[in-house]
DNA sequence: GCCAACGTTGGC
DNA sequence: GCCAACGTTGGC
């Protein structure tokens, strides 16, 4: 079982928007970049727990727990003329990025800040805080994801 | 809104 | 295959 952060803009995507939906279940649909893509193609399994993160917003930071619960699936957005996912490089035939399912575990009571994480010794090496970042999804160690979750009410 | 950091594109 | 130019991300 891996682990995982997965970044959105709550103004976009946000926890709640994901608690609103069916059986709390959505598409991570979007995902432009090769590494994020590869991750979910390559190195995702079902049953893989991540966390939600809020990217681009006053307070950046954690704000829950989700699960994967699909396979990675060809992300269709890619087709769409009218979307702002729309890529035409990428066609049904040969379909070039794709997402996978999350559904919500727990919204954390409060959010755990990004300056709160950075605070923590034992999240030094946490590719989040690592400069430059800007990969929307990254891996988490074991050990930084249990230590994340000591810090949850 | 600024800007550092990084990814992608395309000419050569 | 290099690399300059450009676009995007995302914290501040």
């Amino acid at each position: 079982m891996k682990y995982w952060l997965l970044k959105s803009e709550p103004d976009t995507f946000s926890i709640d928007h994901l608690a609103q939906c069916i059986n709390q279940t959505s598409a991570w649909d979007g995902v432009r970049n090769y590494q994020a893509r590869n991750f979910m193609t390559k190195d995702m399994r079902i049953g893989d727990l991540g966390f939600f993160y809020h990217s681009s917003t006053k307070i950046p930071g954690i704000v829950g727990l989700i699960k994967i619960t699909s396979e990675a699936l060809v992300d269709n957005t890619a087709f769409d003329h009218t979307s702002i996912y729309f890529d035409p490089k990428s066609s049904p035939e040969k379909p070039r990025w794709f997402m996978v399912e999350v559904t919500l575990v727990r919204k954390f009571k409060q959010i755990i800040p990004l300056n709160k994480l950075r605070e923590h010794p034992q999240l030094q090496d946490m590719l989040l805080l690592k400069r430059g970042n800007r990969l929307s999804i990254t891996t988490v160690t074991a050990q930084e994801f249990d230590f994340i979750l000591s810090l949850v009410e």
